[in-house]
DNA sequence: CAATTTAATTTACTAATCAAATTAAATATT
DNA sequence: AATATTTAATTTGATTAGTAAATTAAATTG
């Protein structure tokens, strides 16, 4: 009853709602960003003449094709002004570490992936790791570390965003690391984490399936299954980032093993491992090589007719609609994105699947929850980790210019 | 990508700010509503005289509790004018239809409640059941209508918030009926519509379990499993009112079938009829008499040691420990309160479900959901209704307010 | 080349908000 | 009892964000 800790200052500046605007719709003339946010037009005009000022955003000297208007002063679109930052993205899994190095705009400038085998690292030699990474991207590019306003680092596990912080990850040795601070000490640039399937759903908002959708989730199935959550534009994370673990919600009563040890979890009948699990115990994979590769011929098996891959597979999908079902039925989002490498076989996501899910959602008439496939690219990874440091240099740049209004 | 309808104004007044931390925390002093938005006391002071000016507000004149200061000048409190305004709450079920009046600081003024046999009504006939309630419960207070500022209504199925029309509804005999309008027609009086389940979550976040916190779910089973979900303050319904089916998300492929037409829904092992199924199938309740009295021996049958009734409970009580464990690995909220007349059975919640659920989560250390339980009051339902009235009634004041700013 | 149309800007004003100084109302100290 | 101290609330004087209305800009139409 004393002393409140958090404060509750949700007043949005106009700056930052033009800002936001110019963002989502670019190129924008003023005028849509006027109707856009409610604010009047002489507010945007003066509004855009600070952001002008201050190098955050630009005219495009092309005449604007919104509206199609015939006669009458031709409408100036307005953009975010690449040049004026630079951020890295980077994200780590045990296998490959992708980094991406964009504009303010989110245009790509370079781009570098590295393979390990490593599994597991400290927090120190992951850092130091990370780094070797960064130096090279920034090398291949010809650019140096000062040229970089923010980077944004995705993780798998457990992050817990306010507290700045990796309470769980697989790839990490130790709990608890303050990864975020370990990061901004090594090379003295804000730096932004996050779990890397909610930055997968940033890239999607920001760049990707999810422009203009206010609600959406992204379903991501590997090895596991993750998802990312989108509401009212805002990613969801639940408390301490522990939500969003479609991949172990109960789709059967005392059902399959999971590597988490419990049972009937989602991700012990789609993930990888469980996929496999079940072809060698009745086939006959090429054993002994990769997951991945046992992984590939299991689906090619299945692409070319073979009948026990065949009921591997549609057991699978079935438990996946279930899966999804279940979040159409919490959510009723706009839109749902499916996302991993499997997606390149399309035979495995198809329009059955899509309608076992359908016959397994509250029915209701009327519009209907959008599902589409995102076929694979790695580097959505970075891609996301890159937008969520744009998004944290943006709101920085936007405080600073409202505190040291010359 | 011309004519963009809706406008995104979420530019909040300090008045609003002001007027919203005051109902949440009341009795506030105003050094801690500056703390607690942001605004300077300055800002505070001349808020609150408006507001106290236009009798929506006022000072409590007892020395503030909060604090405890030794010295210095005493902080007044201010809470909210309960005469300021009166609304009306609602509920309607196919068996019972009750209504509550509240003042606008949410203390109830009156009371009233209908048995009703009708399962099924025709939107009129609805109309003028409730009107005929309605008199009932101002007549009950010497009140009339022209007293009331607000009438809010909860009614289960499908409610379009947004588009103020019921989708569906189990006790109306239409389709997409503009039930909100109707009322307003017939009352001249302001009207608030949404889905039961979901008020019964804003009358948690107002009035019961859920007050200061942000991020919680309302778990309501009885003949159904209905859902509320509260993120960052604020009731998520999905696209067009159809999220929240926690009912019909499936926790057994090809499971148990649901009245719904689908296998494996979770209501069709913890719902109402699930249970009397299996009790009707083993053992020799009380035949012929109604569902509710049927449940009633059930439950009463397991408190006492029958073994046949233990085991259908302790199924459902399985059954039910999934449905929040998926809940809990979705959302991770801070609080799931279960709700429903079932709770009354304590050992029917008890300890052992939790535990259940406990094991059937993500395990990752640190601060997990705590689980409360409401034992029954249906007056719940009304109240709810009469929060979102109330809450409606406080958006229309403090516009007006604004907008004729004498 | 006027008349028209739409976009953007300028101007003059209003309302919201704040920092700093002041006043109010209590307790503590002497 | 008088004075100092402390904390809350208010007043004062300024700044800033925002607006409506008038004006200017840049195009098309006839």
């Amino acid at each position: 009853m004393n002393a409140e800790p958090p404060i509750n200052v949700s007043r949005k500046t106009g700056t930052s709602l033009v800002f936001s605007a110019i963002r989502q719709t670019a190129p924008v003339p003023r005028i849509d960003i006027a109707k856009a946010t409610g604010l009047s037009a002489a507010t945007v005009t003066s509004v855009t003449a600070d952001l002008i000022a201050k190098g955050l955003i630009q005219e495009v000297r092309v005449p604007s094709a919104s509206g199609t208007m015939k006669r009458g002063r031709p409408r100036i679109d307005l953009k975010i002004r690449g040049d004026a930052h630079m951020v890295v993205g980077m994200q780590l899994s045990d296998k490959l570490s992708t980094v991406t190095i964009l504009d303010f705009d989110g245009k790509r400038v370079a781009d570098y992936s590295s393979a390990t085998t490593v599994l597991v690292r400290t927090a120190s030699q992951t850092v130091d790791f990370l780094e070797q990474n960064i130096i090279a991207a920034l090398d291949s590019a010809g650019l140096a570390l000062s040229d970089i306003s923010g980077i944004g680092l995705g993780i798998a596990g457990f992050v817990d965003v306010p507290a700045a912080h990796v309470h769980w990850s697989p790839i990490l040795a130790e709990r608890d690391v303050p990864l975020q601070q370990m990061l901004r000490d090594r090379f003295n640039i804000p730096t932004f984490l996050d779990n890397d399937v909610n930055l997968m759903a940033i890239a999607e908002q920001r760049f990707g399936l999810g422009r203009n959708t206010r609600d959406f989730i992204v379903v991501y199935v590997e090895q596991g299954v993750g998802m990312g959550i989108v509401i009212d534009g805002k990613l969801f994370r639940g408390m301490h980032g522990r939500g969003a673990e479609l991949g172990h919600t109960k789709v059967h009563l005392d059902g399959a093993l999971c590597r988490c040890g419990q049972r009937g979890c989602l991700e012990a009948y789609v993930g990888d491992y469980a996929l496999l699990r079940e072809a060698n115990t009745a086939m006959d994979l090429v054993a002994g090589t990769s997951a991945e590769h046992q992984m590939q011929a299991l689906l090619e098996a299945a692409k070319s007719g073979d009948s026990m891959a065949g009921t591997i597979i549609r057991r699978a999908g079935r438990m996946f609609a279930i899966g999804l079902a279940n979040v159409v039925n919490i959510f009723a989002p706009e839109l749902i994105i499916l996302s991993g490498e499997r997606m390149q076989y399309d035979f495995m996501y198809d329009d059955g699947i899509i309608e076992e899910m359908k016959k397994s959602i509250v029915q209701a008439g009327g519009a209907s929850t959008e599902v589409k496939v995102r076929k694979w690219g790695d580097q959505m990874w970075a891609m996301g980790a890159a937008a969520f440091a744009i998004d944290g240099v943006a709101d920085m740049a936007l405080t600073d210019a409202r505190s040291n209004a010359a």
